[in-house]
DNA sequence: GCGCAAGTGTTATACTATAACAATTTGATT
DNA sequence: AATCAAATTGTTATAGTATAACACTTGCGC
């Protein structure tokens, strides 16, 4: 008997990962897609999102749900929960680990009988950047 | 000038409130969709998805971003952020407001200059329901 | 070699959402 | 009442996101 669970990762998912970690905000599976079929014309959606599948289990990569788009994980706990800040004006993404308010969330739905297995928290708005742009550029 | 605010919502409009109101489950657009083909089978995706829209808007329903699905506002301050708890086995939802954890998360993001507009705050699991009833069925 | 499990390729399709423009309704004003 | 402007709805088409299903290949143990 012999496990699978994480084999050398192939060519498609180490350009993956390089790819979301140049991006300076979330790619679509599609976009990905694009890029990669510049080398690999043959590549489809499955393997995109086969992949994708992986790296997330892997906690390389995680899924913005709210935007439908991937980003390489970008702290030094690959497994614990993050709180992700996305602009909504430039679209970058900031990764948060606050373990105070997981847990706080934690019970707040413990207190119904709820055990919390995959928490989603993202903050969409304005970063510090662009809010300093808005006004007045003159 | 005249404000367009609020009007009187349409039957469109109340019926996509009363079916989401029923159902145990939030529902995906083309699931509400169906379900008013029954009725009006002339009806098609853009006029779902602007009633949506306008229902969102109102504080009427909310849109569970982790799943694509809508669910009915269960809150008395319906424009008050709301956690979110949801039963990946049964499906159930249930709508949180803690006012504390908002603020916690809003903090955590003006900590590196970001204003928090819009947090989307979802939590996976499994509701006390359904773990009670994991625990072997005989 | 053979069989099995895992992984990938390939085709097709399902599901989610919006663009664009036509037709209609609504209410304000004349 | 007639008319006009704004808003909404209807309609067609298409864009964008994701997976099912099955064929093919690969790596490993016997």
């Amino acid at each position: 008997m012999w496990s699978r669970q994480s084999k050398d990762l192939g060519e498609t998912h180490l350009a993956m990962v390089a790819l979301l970690r140049q991006a300076t905000r979330p790619l679509t599976a599609y976009e990905l897609l694009a890029t990669l079929q510049a080398d690999r014309p043959r590549i489809a959606p499955p393997t995109i999102y086969r992949a994708l599948k992986r790296l997330i289990a892997l906690g390389f990569v995680h899924r913005i749900e709210s935007m439908n788009a991937y980003t390489a994980c970008r702290s030094d706990g690959h497994s614990a929960t993050a709180v992700f800040t996305i602009c909504d004006n430039c679209g970058a993404v900031g990764e948060h680990v606050d373990e105070r308010v997981v847990e706080r969330l934690r019970r707040l739905g413990a207190a119904t009988g709820f055990t919390a297995e995959r928490p989603v928290i993202e903050l969409h708005g304005t970063c510090g950047g662009c809010r300093d742009s808005e006004r007045l550029p003159a």
